[in-house]
DNA sequence: TGTACATCAGTGAACGCGCGTTCACTGATGTAC
DNA sequence: TGTACATCAGTGAACGCGCGTTCACTGATGTAC
């Protein structure tokens, strides 16, 4: 009858509950991510979190779907700035690179994020936002890997070459046992990586 | 007084331990990985895994210590056969594609147990025993990056350039989501990953 | 050769803790008429 | 303009479960003399 509407305050508590969450996870760490510690520093009470998420997994899962978004758009927009394959592939790594320094947090939970069980249970939403938002990339890269801009590997290991040192190296720089420098990185990976793929 | 000395049965079942806790792991994941699945699989006692380990985390830090190990031996193996810097970079790159397909369950354990507690915990026991087996790929290089047979690059970034691609074609192999063809991977990503390192 | 003994190895019931989750409820918001 | 009402949003005590760990104990092994 009456078709309800969200409330406002609804989205700040949202809102609210995420940032909290991964704050939470990158002072305290895997094992002190829980329910009540994200509840505990939000003030956000346990039924509110649970009225929007429904579990504890949902909103790893949410908080995984939005870091994962803003890593993409840095990507597609250093994409869109682009013309030749040299360019593309040499901005995709130093967005990728930049966003790791810039939102240490987000970089973070990302790469910790792998192999955890949240992932397994919402694989086919963050599939779904991952094709999304990386459609534009898949179609930026089609007429010039055509063209021959770009040596004939397969297009899912151009993926690797490109996306596999930059998160190696954001991987080091993150964790406590290497001390990586970033800034060298960003200098000198991307061409490097360029030389793996151009023709010739 | 008397000098006791370690009884044989004790190894087995630290072998046992260690063997069903990789199978426990395959098998049910992150969140099947406890003690008492690992006790119940095994038939090995609470206590005689306690006497053995001190602690769960233990188990798990000593299977990765294991795990690393034979990934090292593998490679360092590779890079001993070896003359130049272009076969050597080339045969690391196989052997760490070869060793994902051929143990499965140990390169899933070894990627998954990255940003887990066990590792900060057992930290400085897992980076003395990596930098110990990592020694001889050191050694390889060294010489090799000064006779600029390798692009003047920081050798922690030769690293990245070189584990980099190949860890992420391992983690795309072993997830679910992606279906990379390993094989393919081992025969294009040497060369294109030398193509990054070789210098001019 | 035999026996005493110290240490290693193994057993499994029991414990406490903190986790994720539920639920009956109250309060807030916005629409309908 | 006002009031009824449906839905959204938020509350917090309580629950059950399974986790890692402990501990008092028995059995096995190998050395000493």
């Amino acid at each position: 009858m009456t078709p309800m509407v969200k409330q406002q305050r609804g989205e700040a508590t949202v809102e609210l509950i995420l940032t909290t969450a991964l704050r939470v996870y990158a002072e305290q760490g895997q094992q002190g991510f829980t329910v009540n510690a994200v509840t505990a520093a939000s003030g956000v009470s346990l039924g509110s979190l649970y009225h929007h998420f429904g579990s504890f997994d949902g909103v790893a899962a949410a908080l995984y779907i939005r870091c994962m978004g803003r890593l993409f758009d840095d990507m597609v927009e250093a994409l869109r700035r682009s013309r030749t394959a040299r360019t593309g592939i040499r901005a995709l790594v130093k967005a990728y690179l930049r966003f790791t320094e810039e939102h240490r947090d987000a970089a973070l939970f990302l790469h910790a994020s792998a192999y955890s069980g949240y992932l397994a249970l919402h694989a086919k939403e963050i599939r779904a936002v991952k094709e999304a938002k990386l459609a534009p990339v898949i179609e930026w890269m089609r007429p010039r890997m055509e063209k021959g801009e770009i040596a004939p590997v397969p297009a899912a290991l151009v993926e690797v070459l490109v996306i596999g040192p930059a998160c190696e190296a954001a991987r080091r720089w993150l964790s406590d046992t290497y001390d990586l420098d970033l800034a060298e990185a960003e200098r000198v990976l991307p061409d490097r990586i360029w030389q793996a793929l151009r023709p010739g």
